[in-house]
RNA sequence: GCGCCCAUAGCUCAGCUGGAUAGAGCGUUGGCCUCCGGAGCCAAAGGUCAGAGGUUCGAAUCCUCUUGGGCGCGCCA
């Protein structure tokens, strides 16, 4: 509808250009905005007072102007000019309520577009370090990326989900160390496990799975793990000792161990991202850029650029050619290649993948990385804007009023997987995604808990439920709902269903604004008023108990409502159950 | 110290990229049909949009400063 009477007004600064009132040449984009009032109407625009300056006119005068100008057209009921030269559209009822008929033809259509004209998008998100279960940090992160791909495919881009998986680096030697103590306690070995190891239950897990199906193949005598180091620096020690299972075990004993946790660790993810309703099409593994030498031909590529250089027996980008506060090693005085450097692989395998947006959510955490990440996309001449950062902040979590640590190697974090079976996925779900990402977010626990029946969600889901059990009960009465097209929508008129049409309609522009802005959130605050709309609605009027043609249009109506909120629920990742 | 993010009702948060009288939920107070599901509906109270300047017809929204909070500044990932 935006869209019609921007064709009108646009047809009638044209007009107004040719009579010399404007200039020929003046750019004039005229912006309609819902009112916020009913006595402004349904639409309003400030044309009138941005273009007033510019040709010598009152903003009332030339709101008038426009007005005179603008070609007759059967959706406009009136037309106003208000306070210092808004003009107000009044939409002809009639016209209005053809959106229900349009809405039920469309199907699960309704509120697609082509926004992104099958444009390529990688999306990667969550891609936690598969050392531990996810906590419920990472499930902000999930709710918004899920909820974003699905936004993105409903606007017509070509979407791919993706977990990068940081299966290389000393993350993982610490998990296969603190997997290999606790298999050595199995044994019967006595061993100290280092309080900067990994603490988690689920650490015993898997060391008891290599204990129960091997035995003890895997044990050696625990005093030759002893490390003759002075330095009392914790995390030396614990490099010197992963340093010793490795010799110890043996290459193939150690890959065996390291692999065993990280094959759990990446399943329990998979799993419980899965009940979180959460699906990738790939998971991605940092190790496989390693072993396949694209590190290095990265490496090299952004060697080529001319802004890579040696200092300290290290090699180096200079990012700060682009604007990074300093310059960054990419391959160690060891010679091993940092994160950083598998990262910029990373990246350049997926615009190699043909991708023409890459789409990354981070944690707030990482904000100072971005510099360094679209310096190394623009040393290789590629278009920085191409790689879109999406900053998740943190969750600050509270139990009690009490805040809550939420440090993987400490095991004191709640995880994810707690808090949906505590309040299910879809109140976790819509709990997060009604959230703004970039706004901090305090997440009480107790509350989350024993409110979650006060969650929005259940007020949604329930106007969905409801409107079902409306057809049901018309089914135990016998009331034939089969042919709601040919419903007269032109009985529709009370305030409420006015309301509830207007609301229906703006659903494909919030869909659009919402996967433009990757804000999510807009979708949640639409559906809870899309609920109210329908809630008021059912409680100030009767539709089973009424005159069979007003009958079938109130329940064309209503079944438009339960088609809006089912995809919409669905584009946030949570269910619309019949009954509940 | 430098950089990024944030500050809106008692609490948790929206505010449609600068519009008209700043809105929801929770909590508080009062009300609602013997009828399609009361997980609902209606109403009231509650605000110096952290503070101060600036930009303009017009600012919660944009700019500067101040205050207060979160995060980052590794040859960790």
């Amino acid at each position: 509808m935006k869209q019609r009477l921007q064709e009108r007004f646009a047809a009638a600064i044209e007009m107004l250009k040719r009579d010399g009132v404007l200039a020929p040449d003046q750019q004039v984009a005229v912006r309609f905005e819902h009112a916020r009032q009913k006595q402004h109407g349904d639409f309003a625009t400030n044309v009138a007072l941005s273009l007033g300056k510019a040709c010598r006119q009152t903003p009332r005068e030339l709101a008038q102007l426009i007005i005179d100008a603008l070609p007759a057209a059967p959706e406009i009921a009136k037309v106003e000019i208000a306070g210092p030269g808004f003009i107000n559209v009044f939409l002809a009822a009639a016209s209005q309520f053809n959106i229900v008929g349009t809405i039920r033809d469309a199907g699960n259509e309704y509120g697609r577009s082509n926004l992104g004209a099958g444009q390529k998008v990688i999306i990667e998100f969550v891609s936690a370090n598969p050392t531990g279960p996810l906590h419920v940090g990472h499930g902000r992160g999930a709710a918004f990326g899920d909820s974003m791909a699905r936004l993105l495919t409903a606007t017509g881009f070509e979407v791919t989900k993706e977990y990068y998986v940081n299966d290389a680096g000393r993350q993982m030697d610490i998990l296969a160390i603190s997997v290999w103590l606790r298999y050595l306690e199995l044994c019967g070995e006595q061993v100290t496990f280092p309080e900067n190891a990994y603490q988690g239950d689920y650490i015993f897990d898997i060391a008891a799975t290599v204990h129960r199906e091997h035995g003890d193949r895997y044990r050696r005598p625990s005093d030759k793990l002893r490390t003759e180091i002075d330095d009392p620096d914790l995390e030396s020690q614990l490099d010197a000792l992963i340093q010793r299972a490795k010799i110890l075990l043996g290459h193939e004993g150690y890959r065996y161990v390291l692999g065993v946790g990280l094959d759990a660790l990446t399943a329990d993810i998979r799993g419980d991202l899965e009940q979180f309703n959460v699906k990738f099409e790939r998971w991605f593994s940092e190790r496989s850029l390693l072993d396949d030498q694209r590190v290095d031909n990265a490496i090299q590529a952004l060697a080529r650029s001319g802004y890579v250089f040696e200092r300290d027996r290290a090699l180096w980008f200079r990012s700060t050619a682009f604007g990074d506060e300093k310059d960054r090693v990419v391959v160690r005085e060891s010679g091993a290649p940092t994160y950083f450097a598998s990262d910029i692989a990373y990246h350049l395998n997926k615009l190699e993948r043909g991708f023409d947006r890459l789409i990354d959510v981070w944690g707030a955490d990482h904000h100072g990385y971005l510099p360094r990440m679209k310096a190394a996309l623009q040393a290789m001449e590629y278009d920085p804007d191409r790689l879109v950062v999406l900053l998740v902040q943190f969750a600050a979590l509270y139990r009690g009023g009490e805040k809550v640590s939420m440090s993987t190697r400490a095991g004191e974090f709640v995880t994810l997987r707690e808090l949906r079976r505590e309040v299910g996925a879809d109140a976790a779900r819509f709990f997060y995604v009604q959230r703004k990402s970039e706004q901090h977010m305090d997440f009480d626990l107790d509350l989350a808990k024993s409110q979650s029946n006060e969650n929005p969600v259940y007020y949604v889901q329930y106007a969905h439920a409801r409107i079902c059990s409306v057809f049901r009960q018309a089914a135990e009465k016998n009331i034939d709902t089969s042919d709601l097209g040919g419903a007269d929508l032109s009985l529709l008129g009370e305030s409420h269903e006015i309301a509830l049409v207007n609301t229906l309609s703006r659903f494909p522009e919030v869909v659009e604004n919402a996967a433009a802005n990757y804000e999510p959130h807009r979708l949640a605050y639409f559906l809870r008023n899309l609920a109210n709309d329908f809630h008021t609605y059912y409680n100030a009027h009767n539709f089973l108990g009424v005159a069979p043609g007003l009958r079938r249009t109130r329940l064309a109506l209503i079944d438009a409502t339960r088609q809006v909120l089912t995809i919409g629920l669905e584009l946030i990742g949570v269910s619309a159950p019949d009954k509940m």
